[in-house]
DNA sequence: TATTAGGGAAGTGTTAGCAT
DNA sequence: ATGCTAACACTTCCCTAATA
């Protein structure tokens, strides 16, 4: 390694991580709590330890350089192994704290609220940040490595990944009270040919759980809408507008105070799994080893904590 | 808005002297 | 040998004020 590299401060890295979010030498001071020359100052001995330049104007808008956006992931990483460390102190000292980063796929987002009141009670110190989103959408995140763990139905085959299945998630059929189906009992999946079936979008982890289901089961749907979530499968099916097939978790609630129906097909619920997952080899904050071992050893916890959602 | 100059305060590293 | 402390020099940080 160049040994001008090794001679980078935190200190610099801190200040240029500001510079790189505000884009401004003076906004960055404010934030910093310097003053304008100090950041100015600052960044242009890091340059000089670089070897090149991080920041280019083009008119009044500063730019970032290629080389600023290496030393920014770079510094990323150094970061984020920082406060590892910092979690590997305060577990020590017996107290596991710091933030777990969650991604979860957006039919579990109802159960994951629970899940994570349950890990707290037992690491009262743990803060959470949850981010919401479609299945495509955390896939991407898996791969560009934003969170410690993302939890997910139908896990991409992908050999970079490791994942483990910590819930059942079954996948049923709901429609309105006053549906025809609604009473009738052991329907067979044909009974689907003949009706309006709302489906989740293209992408998303129960859609292509249907669509595997449908093609191995031969059943030839001719009539479907494709809804962009649970949700407005879930309201769609309330409304009326036909037979939605929805994760159990997203569709309880509406099933509980009887605004929707459960349909009893003999080949339903598909039963699918939660899993958690992370990128292989990733190194996990102990916050984050903490949680998989939560869910990897307190199946039956889990399971009680799901149950109103089934 | 960015840079430069000059200076005080704090931090860091080296050395020598002493104790274990 | 090893460890601790104090003294000193050097470096770094960040300030104000002036300037491009």
């Amino acid at each position: 390694m160049r040994k001008e590299l090794q001679r980078m401060t935190l200190r610099q890295l801190q200040v240029f991580r500001s510079l790189c979010a505000n884009l401004s030498y003076s906004r960055t001071a404010e934030e910093m709590a310097l003053t304008q020359p100090a950041v100015s100052l600052q960044m242009r001995q890091l340059e000089e330890l670089v070897g090149q330049p991080l920041f280019e104007y083009v008119g009044r808008k500063l730019y970032l350089t290629d080389a600023a956006n290496s030393l920014l992931a770079a510094s990323g990483d150094i970061f984020n192994r920082l406060e590892i460390l910092d979690m590997q102190l305060s577990a020590l000292q017996g107290t596991l704290h710091g933030e777990l980063r969650l991604a979860v796929a957006s039919s579990i987002q109802y159960l994951t609220p629970h899940l994570l009141a349950a890990f707290r009670q037992r690491y009262p110190q743990v803060s959470f940040r949850l981010e919401v989103s479609t299945r495509s959408e955390v896939i991407r995140r898996l791969r560009d490595n934003l969170d410690d763990v993302v939890l997910m139905g139908m896990v991409p085959a992908d050999r970079a990944l490791d994942f483990f299945p910590f819930l059942n998630n079954p996948v049923i059929a709901v429609a309105a009270p006053d549906h025809p189906l609604v009473g009738r009992q052991k329907l067979n999946l044909a009974e689907l040919e003949s009706h309006m079936v709302l489906l989740r979008e293209v992408g998303s982890g129960v859609r292509k759980a249907c669509d595997e289901f449908f093609q191995q089961k031969r059943v030839h749907l001719q009539q479907m809408m494709q809804m962009g979530s649970g949700e407005t499968v879930v309201q769609s099916a309330i409304a009326g507008l036909g037979i939605g097939l929805v994760s159990a978790h997203s569709a309880s609630a509406w099933l509980r105070n009887g605004q929707l129906a459960r349909l009893d097909f003999t080949d339903l619920p598909l039963f699918r799994s939660w899993c958690a997952v992370h990128a292989r080899g990733k190194r996990l904050s102990p916050v984050a080893e903490a949680f998989l071992s939560f869910l990897r050893d307190e199946r039956a916890l889990v399971k009680r904590l799901a149950e109103p959602f089934g």
